[in-house]
DNA sequence: AATAAAGTTTAGGCATGCCATAATCGGGCA
DNA sequence: TGCCCGATTATGGCATGCCTAAACTTTATT
């Protein structure tokens, strides 16, 4: 148990107040309740009581049978979650050699654990970064996060050209995936070809010519080329 | 909740065995509860509910009235701490430069969630390491520990010489002090003179006379020259 | 508008792990 | 032998965090 701004946190209490922050940002508006339990493999009866919990602490506001909305101090234990975790992921890959697809479990837990000074430890020893090697945004010691303005893969058009960014950090295997094939942050690439109905784009990095769809085009974020 | 040797265990299950197994190597034959409560620093009546989880567990015999002792596999899983607790002193000190009188404390926190992979990656990285930086000798992958053939610095007579090993890791205080003293792990002395009445001890490490007596010279560890 | 489906919350339980109080046991001393 | 004190245990309580089952609200369909 330890205190962020005040309040007394858990694990669990961390890990919802993470997810809310997770899809309210993904889709805006108060955040389901439902959406919440899916995220984390619990039941909505249990999520809905964490929920309730989340709002007597004053980490978020609950309006029942409406949806959670995380309140100021809410969002700033969310981010310094996260920044632990970025941190956390990046360490262990450069200065410890995890492998890229498991940085995410190990930091899943320690990111909990880690202690202001540590974390300050790390951050400086990486230089205080501001991407993961999931080339997600890490949050600054004040809890600033870079705004994202990337857009998920699959809703480019043919003839559109960009950078892939990110992944979702929760799937390992598609990182291992894009890998394996050369495919990672960074890389440059062109719409060939989008097939209707739901299916693959063909798209060009470098050389090659990819054929990707699915939730795996879903979940890779791009940041286009004016 | 993580599961060593087909046991689930806890984080207070391990800080129990940890605490039996440190109780049996200061006095051995079985350890009374209360001892066990005192080190923990929670109530006579938690520790003997605990007890009777670990013998329950099959980690430890309990025979009421009569104290503890580890299985062993209730050994195994205490080594198994003692290997990560002493292995992550060792690296936050190497590593990330955590000075030397907070290792314990950080360490403590993570020994319980250290995956075995990460433990691999770091004690590989440190070259398999010994000892920590206390001098407490570190277990192996195989959780042999190296025996234990120090006095405590308390014991010694005038004319004895030896060398200054470790002492015990949670009193990071007493750790500071020596520091400050330029006394360290593997520090050479010789015994000048010893008050009578349980008074300090007059020890000469290097050019200087030092005066330790108190708790301090208990807990010092050291190792004769014969 | 009535009803069905989907989403949400409450009620009741279980396990862990801590505490305090109070009953009980065991060994030493008179 | 009998008594006392300290160690041990039993009992009941509290908080976290999860579950299932059942009740309830909202939204969609007819």
């Amino acid at each position: 148990m330890s205190v962020h701004s005040g309040v007394p946190t858990s694990s669990a209490v961390e890990d919802y107040a993470k997810a809310i922050y997770a899809l309210a940002a993904e889709s805006d508006g108060p955040v389901s309740t439902n959406a919440v339990a899916e995220r984390l493999g619990v039941t909505p009866a249990s999520a809905s009581a964490m929920v309730k919990r989340l709002d007597e602490l004053g980490l978020a506001r609950h309006v029942p049978y409406r949806g959670v909305e995380l309140t100021a101090r809410g969002s700033q234990l969310a981010l310094e979650v996260l920044r632990h975790h970025r941190l956390l992921e990046l360490y262990l890959a450069e200065s410890l050699g995890v492998p890229w697809d498991r940085v995410h479990d190990e930091a899943e837990v320690l990111e909990h654990v880690l202690s202001e000074e540590l974390e300050e430890l790390i951050a400086t020893k990486l230089g205080n970064p501001k991407r993961d090697p999931h080339g997600d945004p890490i949050p600054t010691r004040e809890l600033e996060i870079e705004e994202d303005h990337t857009l998920s893969f699959d809703s480019l058009e043919p003839g559109g050209r960009g950078t892939f960014v990110r992944i979702s950090d929760s799937d390992p295997q598609m990182l291992r995936y894009l890998a394996d094939r050369g495919i990672s942050p960074g890389a440059a690439f062109e719409i060939v070809e989008k097939q209707p109905f739901g299916g693959p784009l063909f798209a060009r990095f470098g050389d090659e010519v990819h054929v990707i769809g699915g939730t795996l085009a879903a979940r890779m974020r791009v940041e286009v080329s004016t």
